[in-house]
DNA sequence: TATTATCCTATTAAATCGATAGGAATTAAA
DNA sequence: TTTAATTCCTATCGATTTAATAGGATAATA
């Protein structure tokens, strides 16, 4: 299950990616429109700006902005920062790859040669699709 | 992220498709076999008779078995009932389907255009799966 | 009757999740 | 230079879920 912090990241990003110019866009804006609270929100941006997707201005007129074109910033990205690892089990993480303590021989597991079909084909369609697709 | 449970169940069961007869299994030697804490492994395929996928028989001899053919058994209805629903939002699952409550048109929500799509393959491939492909 | 299993309910420790609180730091504008 | 607006940061909290364990009830076999 996808957990809020990345359901709201994505409408956050995508309500940013939606800004025709750069300007910062104020978190609270951001949490009216799209029904978010507030301090929750506050907290997912600010890990988004740590993870350099995001920057930000403080002060009045401040808030943040993406820092790439909607279009450079694939569906990969956005899901590895937010809700972590793509595939459903460790052993068939490419970027979180972990060996299960349980199993002996990986290659002879089932549930290793089932996630792996579908860590492949999730992955394909993150891969090909980015913040700009999903903004229009 | 795959529970413990749903793995431990896809083993139990893949151990249980791959025995030729119908002859049941104790659960002591399944949780040896792979690893899985009896107790544990005991929760796991009680729930899985109640739920119509397994026989059982108490006593001496007894043990659990598979109540169909493992090609007839295909990984959606072991992973709805293991892990519950394949979608990663409940506003795209088909059998646990529920409205989100920050969202206001479905229809113009990024994240259920996104998960809708992930949610389409992955269906496809657990509905083209069975528990005897993966016991081979 | 003794033994071997599953059946059932309850409990627990640890981790995670979603959210909130409150003030520090910074910036822009009055 | 002051004030208001805004992000930054850390800490905390309650609720839920997860993984596992415990212990006895029930049933079947020999």
């Amino acid at each position: 299950m996808l957990s809020k912090k990345t359901k709201y990241g994505i409408k956050a990003l995508v309500y940013l990616a939606k800004q025709e110019d750069r300007m910062p866009v104020q978190i609270s804006v951001i949490s009216k429109s799209e029904n978010i609270s507030r301090k929750f929100l506050e907290s997912i941006l600010l890990s988004l700006r740590k993870n350099g997707l995001l920057g930000s201005k403080k002060g009045k007129g401040g808030g943040y902005y993406l820092l790439k074109d909607p279009k450079d910033i694939p569906m990969t990205t956005v899901m590895r920062l937010l809700e972590g690892p793509i595939a459903m089990v460790p052993c068939v993480s490419l970027n979180f790859y972990e060996k299960c303590d349980d199993c002996l021989d990986e290659e002879a597991c089932a549930v290793n040669k089932l996630m792996l079909k579908v860590r492949d084909n999730t992955l394909d369609i993150f891969r090909n699709t980015t913040l700009a697709d999903l903004s229009n």
